[in-house]
DNA sequence: TGTGTTCGGCTTTTT
DNA sequence: GCCGAACACA
């Protein structure tokens, strides 16, 4: 027992050793919460509070799970038989629901397909499509998501949303509820109907709510900050018999707020469990003096706060280094360099490339392959969104639920087999007509009985084989479940049997030898759930639901990835770049002040990644798609008094500009830089102040347009009537269109 | 009718 | 720099 307890200071003990009842951590940056949670558990178990397999850890990446068991399993010596029960929201719902969706009663069987993202959203472009109607899916994709993650009905989530006017309303209703019911015919759930599903199936049935309440007896949750009101109700019912909940989490550290997060679950714990002990963790074990300080006065700009003090005993350390780059090539060379430089003096420095969007990672890469240097990079296309994983998953979607239509559509024709679009275009006629899915259409039109004179025999003949192919691959995978390999030897059995393998060897083509490659590594994961009981249920499932973050690997010197992959971890070394107004903030966050906040946080959370060294770097100009743009630099950047910052700028930079003349500082303007630009690219304009300015539309304004109805725009390119405009308009998404074509609202 | 190729438009953050 | 639509060809 002793050594569980070892080392921890007074209020992480206390947070430890407070089993019973409520319990909320307000945990700063890098003050070891995670720690506590795992020590928790471990003590938990210890003092034989409960079973391993009664304690409940909610993470919020898969990875993060997998390291808190094993944290624990450490502590525990491993000698307990069974094993806490730690996953992600998602994976928790997921396996509640593979055992109790029948008694919802809504025709779900325990077979059910989740759908990513990716997924659900092509399913909504089946939809619209067959509508012939301009609706942009994405957008469309977040109004469904938001009203789930609520818990109110999309209608309802429409009204909060101003400018939607009554015929967009109605169509966006349309479609949403085309979408619930084909999900519905495919027995498919997507992410958000995990959690949807779980709360209604707990909500309305006692005997479950309680199995479940009572099976897990102790429940703790981290990153609290970032959990949303559908997952606070599902705590809420999970802690239905008991109150032993233990939540964990920072304010200041809340950046998912677009995923409707909601901070009120941290800063009201206390409303909603009255009995609630409050626990702060105020000292950073992380990160120097200098490097908080920055943080520190970057986030007191925030207004909507619980007031904290983080504090270390930590040494004051190195400043926070400060780089002006020309461009954005200019920023990736400066960053790699210094990489090199660091290593060459510490060969094992684990180091961090940290950025707002994913996009921004390719200069960097580029460098840092030119220079030779192994890197990981987190997230872009993480590796079960490249296509031929998601082929090959499908394939076993559609082999353990062949309702799922998606996934079928996805592969009725990989490889090519001679089915092609209007034969499709011919089976999902037939599936509306009759009411039924697509592969019961292909049995209905492959059967002999059938005539059907709209398709030439070779089509028939296609579908014929395609359907002997999949009955013959349920009928190998059915064998293989009693071999002693069932899961891997599945996979390997499909990736053949389907002349996937052949059509990537016999291309020729360079990429497709990666694919292979890709392939294989896919069949290595596999492998570690061949002893599992359900194991290719859950290898389906897990393929579904790993982040990108989850492909984070520790042994890796240099990572690269976004702000938000990054949290919870730390790193000696962290770059933080591309510290402009537009990118970070994102120029979309910059209309209202509490996606402003939000951004400042991300920018908190970036900086608290640093332990020893922090590099915080800008470009002054930066290409996207063959404009160049001037940025200036962010307003994060200017919320750090320089005394903190020390500038290694190769340029005169912005922050020496500052130093000799404030005035100075003005004519970085927004106007001014693109006037100057503008200059730059002999583009002459009314030198006039005014005239400049007089055109009545701006970024911030309203604008009605025909066809789109009312709304806001983004950004203004160009001037005049033939300015171009970027309006984003609800339902619609973002268009492009001349300043002549709206009028202001 | 199916397959391969080229061109244009867009690019926040993610379970 | 990536995906999807549109087009040319078999």
């Amino acid at each position: 027992m002793k050594h569980i307890l070892s080392n921890l200071n007074e209020a992480q003990l206390q947070a430890v050793t407070t089993t019973e009842g409520p319990v909320l951590v307000l945990a700063g940056a890098g003050s070891g919460k995670t720690r506590v949670i795992a020590v928790r558990a471990a003590y938990l178990i210890a003092e034989r509070k409960a079973k391993p397999h009664n304690i409940l850890a909610v993470t919020f990446t898969n990875k993060a799970a997998e390291e808190m068991r094993e944290r624990i399993l450490k502590l525990l010596d491993q000698r307990n038989i069974s094993k806490p029960f730690i996953s992600t929201f998602h994976s928790l719902c997921a396996k509640i629901l593979r055992r109790e969706i029948s008694h919802l009663q809504e025709g779900y069987t325990s077979e059910f397909t989740i759908y990513d993202t990716d997924d659900s959203l092509r399913a909504i472009k089946n939809i619209i499509g067959a509508d012939e109607k301009k609706l942009n899916p994405k957008v469309l994709q977040r109004y469904i998501s938001g009203a789930k993650n609520l818990g109110i009905e999309l209608e309802e989530y429409l009204e909060e949303t101003p400018q939607i006017d009554q015929n967009q309303k109605c169509e966006i209703l349309k479609v949403a509820e085309k979408y619930q019911k084909s999900l519905n015919a495919a027995n498919a759930l997507d992410f958000d109907d995990l959690l949807l599903k779980t709360v209604q199936l707990l909500k309305y049935n006692d005997s479950i709510r309680e199995k479940y309440s009572d099976f897990f007896k102790y429940i703790m949750i981290d990153e609290y900050q970032d959990t949303n009101p559908m997952q606070f109700a599902l705590i809420k019912l999970l802690t239905s018999t008991h109150d032993n909940v233990c939540v964990v989490g920072d304010d200041n550290q809340s950046i998912y707020a677009f995923r409707h997060a909601d901070i009120r679950n941290i800063l009201d714990f206390e409303k909603h469990y009255p009995k609630a002990k409050v626990i702060k963790l105020e000292q950073n074990y992380r990160s120097t003096k200098n490097i908080l300080s920055v943080a520190e006065e970057i986030i007191k700009n925030n207004k909507n706060r619980k007031p904290k003090r983080l504090w270390t005993e930590n040494e004051e350390g190195e400043k926070v280094y400060y780089f002006n780059a020309i461009n954005a090539e200019d920023e990736a060379r400066f960053v790699v360099t210094r990489i090199k430089e660091i290593l060459q003096e510490n060969p094992n420095q684990k180091i961090a490339v940290l950025y707002r969007t994913n996009y921004q990672s390719r200069l960097f890469e580029e460098m840092l392959r030119k220079q030779g240097l192994r890197y990981r990079i987190v997230g872009a296309l993480s590796f079960y969104q490249r296509a031929e994983i998601k082929e090959i998953t499908a394939y076993l979607k559609v082999i353990l639920n062949p309702s799922d239509s998606l996934s079928l559509e996805r592969i009725i024709n990989v490889p090519p087999r001679g089915i092609g679009d209007a034969t499709l275009n011919y089976l999902n006629q037939i599936a509306i007509k009759n009411e039924i899915t697509l592969w019961d259409a292909i049995l209905l039109v492959t059967s002999e009985d059938q005539f059907h004179k709209e398709l030439p025999q070779r089509s028939i003949q296609a579908l014929k084989s395609f359907k002997n192919l999949i009955e013959y691959l349920q009928k190998e995978t059915a064998k293989l479940q009693n071999s002693p390999r069932p899961v891997s030897d599945t996979v390997s059995m499909i990736i053949k049997e389907t002349g996937y393998e052949k059509m990537l060897l016999s291309s020729g083509d360079t990429d497709d030898l990666a694919r292979l490659e890709n392939l294989e590594e896919l069949l290595n994961a596999s492998v570690s759930y061949d002893d599992r009981e359900n194991g290719l249920r859950e290898f389906v499932d897990n393929a579904s639901l790993v982040s990108s973050a989850d492909s984070y690997d520790e042994a890796e010197r240099i990572t690269l990835m976004t702000i938000h992959a990054a949290k919870g971890l730390e790193f000696p070394v962290v770059f933080l770049v591309g510290m402009e107004n537009g990118l970070f903030p994102h120029f979309r966050s910059m209309n209202q002040e509490k996606d402003m906040e939000e951004e400042r946080r991300l920018c908190y959370v970036a900086i608290t990644r640093a332990m020893k060294t922090l590099y915080i770097t800008h470009a002054t100009e930066r290409r996207s798609n063959r404009e160049t743009y001037k940025n200036e630099p962010s307003l994060f950047l200017k919320e750090i008094p320089k005394t903190m910052l020390e500038d290694i700028s190769e340029i005169p930079s912005w922050l020496s500009k500052q130093e000799t003349d404030k005035q100075e500082l003005k004519t970085y303007d927004f106007l001014e830089a693109i006037k100057k630009s503008l200059l730059e690219k002999g583009i002459k304009f009314a030198s006039d102040e005014s005239s400049f300015e007089s055109q009545s539309i701006h970024p911030g304004d309203y604008v009605l347009h025909k066809r789109y109805g009312r709304g806001m725009v983004l950004r203004k390119d160009g001037k005049g009537k033939d300015a171009k405009l970027t309006i984003n308009f609800p339902g619609f998404g973002q268009k492009k269109i001349l300043a002549k074509f709206v009028e202001k609202a």
